[in-house]
RNA sequence: CGGAGCAUAGCGCAGCCUGGUAGCGCAUCUGCUUUGGGAGCAGAGGGUCGCAGGUUCGAAUCCUGCUGCUCCGACCA
């Protein structure tokens, strides 16, 4: 993409509202624009972000066995009346009528909606092992939304659920979740550490918050040191292999982790003092297991091998991707800007024109956009007419992983200079040499 | 939902108290000079001063009502 002709509405200065520095620096360098109270449109490079984070989360659901579809926002409040929680749910919930005068909501939340679709669908305990994902637009009516996207009222969530003929069965869509989460997170660079949570409105006897560590985070956590060195989940997991999913799911969860409400000062203080951690922590994904909660006021019931009727067994699991794009902010960032991890980075490099307009810079950096994106890289080429010093300030300020550096100083020598994003290391190199050396990382 | 505040150009703000032709910085456009870490000079464009009433010869400014937004607290992917 060349910059002269995208959309990229850059801030020099900050807009006051803006209090945390996701929100700031997702303002700032034109991501997003605020179109009321806790609700947001999605320019061109947040957009590109949110695409890259959503892809990300697809893959490793469909990875680990769950099957995508897509429900509407809007639904029916006499589905949510069949589950009682049509009037439990509250003013967070944005409640409409149609020209009918019928009670339409704005959906917060898909259990019910997905519950009566497997219920409509699903007879026998042949279908199941079953979880059913989308990728859409939630509304709640925050008391007080704030921090940019990290607290809007309209948020993207990703939520899964899972259907099983048993509690042993829904016990391993559960750490299948959990698995795809851990591998989820860490794809984007983030550790992420699973807690012990409150279940909640959801309800449900087994729930993990996924916790990122900031400094800026919301709720005060506390851990075992060692989570940090944790490996994630290889890619080659078995999902099938309840056994070993179990596994893995001790093995993260044997160290102490606690959210606030959830901690306990007497096991916090059995930790080694060098291995406690108490730090400020942002949740990212939150996942249950509510076993018949919905599948009893719905009566969803598939028939087993034994002939008889049985409630399905069910659970949810969320991740929020347009809060992740924030948190990832919050966690990467320094005083010149956000720094993306490669995976996520709106385009992962950037040429840097350093003096257009001079015929043989002009030449040098339309070879290198050519073989960049020939290779198969999302490259944003600055070519506008502006000074060296406001496209490096530009460059940093967006968190580009890799850029690209072409001026006549260098190319006097035959070079052009890479540049890292996350340490500022530089080096010169020939431009033919660019895309392969991009290929080392 | 309790408390506090704000609303004037795309962004940040002054002007309001004491009514009298709507301003500053940044951004934008034009020209010239610059050109490897957010350039300089000169010029230009851009506003129903959140909305609706009222007072007044005259309202951004005073009064009333409304709307929107922000911040602090309790709740939340």
């Amino acid at each position: 993409m060349r910059l002269s002709r995208y959309f990229l509405p850059i801030l020099r200065e900050v807009p006051k509202e803006a209090e945390i520095v996701s929100h700031r620096l997702m303002l700032r360098s034109g991501m997003i624009r605020q179109e009321a109270a806790g609700i947001y449109a999605w320019l061109p490079l947040g957009h590109r972000v949110l695409t890259k984070v959503c892809n990300i989360i697809r893959e490793e659901q469909n990875r680990s066995g769950a099957v995508e579809l897509l429900m509407p926002p809007p639904q029916q409040a006499d589905l949510w009346r069949e589950s009682g929680r049509y009037d439990d749910y509250g003013k967070e919930m944005l409640r409409i009528k149609d020209r009918h005068e019928r009670d339409i909501l704005y959906g917060p939340t898909n259990e019910e909606m997905i519950t009566e679709i497997v219920r409509a669908y699903v007879k026998s305990y042949k279908a199941l092992p079953l979880n059913l994902y989308h990728i859409q637009w939630k509304f709640r009516d925050e008391l007080r939304p704030r921090f940019g996207v990290y607290r809007s009222r309209e948020f993207l969530m990703k939520d899964a659920y899972s259907f099983d003929l048993d509690a042993a069965g829904a016990r391993h869509a559960y750490n299948r979740m959990f698995v795809a989460y851990l591998r989820t997170f860490a794809r984007m660079g983030l550790k992420a550490i699973p807690m012990v949570a409150d279940t909640g409105p959801i309800g449900g006897n087994l729930s993990h918050e996924f916790i990122i560590l900031a400094s800026t985070g919301e709720s005060e956590v506390f851990c075992h040191g060692d989570y940090l060195g944790m490996t994630p989940p290889p890619a080659d997991v078995n999902f099938e292999d309840a056994a070993g999913l179990q596994g893995v799911f001790d093995q993260w969860t044997s160290l102490y982790a606690a959210t606030s409400e959830k901690h306990d000062q007497a096991a916090f203080a059995a930790i080694p003092e060098a291995s406690r951690m108490a730090a400020r922590g942002i949740e990212v994904g939150h996942i249950f297991y509510f076993g018949t909660k919905y599948s009893e006021p719905f009566g969803a019931k598939v028939q087993g091998p034994d002939g008889a009727e049985h409630l399905l067994h069910m659970g949810s699991y969320g991740i929020g991707p347009s809060r992740l794009v924030a948190a990832m902010i919050e966690a990467s960032h320094d005083e010149a800007g956000i720094i993306w991890p490669d995976a996520v980075a709106p385009f992962q490099v950037g040429i840097l024109n350093l003096k257009s307009g001079d015929s043989a810079t002009d030449a040098a950096c339309d070879a290198l956009y050519a073989a960049l994106t020939k290779a198969g890289y999302d490259v944003l080429y600055d070519d506008t007419d502006e000074r060296a010093g406001v496209k490096f300030a530009t460059a940093d300020l967006i968190g580009l992983p890799w850029q690209v550096l072409v001026g006549p100083k260098g190319l006097a020598g035959g070079k052009v200079e890479l540049k890292r994003r996350i340490d500022g290391a530089r080096e010169l190199i020939a431009p033919a040499d660019v895309v392969e050396r991009l290929k080392v990382g």
